[in-house]
DNA sequence: CTAAACGGAATGAATGTTCATTCCGCACTT
DNA sequence: AAGTGCGGAATGAACATTCATTCCGTTTAG
């Protein structure tokens, strides 16, 4: 029996070897790949405790058991579904992203590449992102979400060491980001915003650059910080 | 037998007569809270799905029936926390808020009562803002969240036809300014941030304000939006 | 080459559990 | 004493999970 063990964070050390794959394998991955996408919209629409296993089941035109040979138990389903999300995410932002370079041109690709991944995978976005998922991540599930988070806090912290940033701690000005691009496409899905268009968008990355920037700030609250 | 009608929204032409209440009534009305209490904490912290009835009652120290001397159903619960968290962040939010005037001193004014809502009612907060509550929300439900909205909507185009506010959709800039102050404390909550201190909050509160208003960037992505 | 036999994969009805809701006897008020 | 409100056990529906059975591709015997 071939069981295709899902994985999302391949180990450094295995050699990745290109197994040409028999019928019943490429089948089998075939169904955990059905059920996991199932999952992850029925997840995305009503939350795990929300969405029944056989539910699942059938949107994936899979028999309630089949689930149960793939995965341990609906905990261990959420999990493959929220790596894979999660790995996805993670592999469109930081690929070759480069920390170091331009500030100004990396944060226009970290946008870019946020929105479009926002817009191309919107199941997985609003599961990432509309969900309280601490309850049943494992190790491994909270393992990639430093992954992510890791790079992105780096980068903030050079841009601010160089200077460009706004002078925050680079945690409290990211999560705000963060926060807006998921509150922008929250109102989009909502209905209370109109689709999102790419002039929007524009608009909406100069805004987010405008946070992140150090600005003179022409109409300053008070001449200095109360304490 | 005396039944508190839970009411977050009176009618207008209800004159509300401030009756003496009985010693009974008065222990209703008690219950009632205890009973919105108890079920606003575990929504919060395990979403609807995630919470059972029976739980609601025991942490509200009251029979599981009990809860439905006061309330029809589970749903009808989840709507009145609803309705009692909403309508506390509208009027902490709304009360003698001026959209009119000092276009400045006004955003500073909300950013602080929304951020103190946050704090002081991290619950309700939490409850509001990190749940999709759309599949349960009844009528009544929806209407205050259009009282909510209506008004900082209002608010934006006043700052934008004054030429304050920059130059887009008002919901879309709001949905991202609600959306910082949503992602800076979860952030908190999940602990990626330490405590969120007054002092983070003001330089937070510049971030969002040059969110909100034009200024001149001193770093344009390119020197004319492309189409 | 055909067909019977085998074994792993898939299935969905069956199981035991959990939950929302109801019901009933008790206690307290009037 | 009558009636109302309450608690929590009782109920039935819905759920996650299991398992006896079926299905299907492959192997082996004739």
């Amino acid at each position: 029996m071939f069981i295709p063990h899902f994985e999302a964070m391949p180990k450094p050390d295995s050699p990745k070897i290109e197994k040409p794959l028999s019928v019943s394998e490429a089948k089998a991955l075939q169904k955990q790949d059905a059920i996991l996408s199932a999952a992850l919209t029925l997840f995305a629409e009503r939350g795990f405790h929300g969405t029944a296993v056989p539910d699942v089941a059938g949107l994936a035109k899979v028999g309630a058991g089949t689930i149960y040979r793939y995965f341990d138990s609906k905990e261990a389903l959420v999990n493959g579904v929220f790596q894979q999300a999660k790995a996805l995410l993670r592999d469109e932002l930081l690929q070759d992203f480069d920390p170091q370079g331009d500030v100004r041109e990396a944060f226009r690709l970290f946008w870019q590449r946020l929105t479009g991944f926002a817009r191309r995978h919107p199941l997985e976005f609003r599961f990432l992102e509309l969900q309280d998922h601490v309850p049943y991540l494992n190790d491994e599930s909270r393992q990639l979400e430093l992954q992510l988070l890791l790079p992105i806090h780096l980068f903030c912290q050079y841009a601010r060491d160089q200077g460009i940033a706004r002078d925050m701690n680079a945690g409290t000005l990211m999560a705000m980001i963060w926060g807006a691009v998921v509150g922008l496409f929250k109102a989009e899905h909502l209905g209370y915003l109109p689709a999102v268009t790419d002039d929007i968008l524009f608009h909406a990355e100069q805004t987010c650059w405008d946070m992140f920037c150090r600005v003179p700030n022409p109409l300053p609250l008070h001449p200095a910080q109360p304490i």
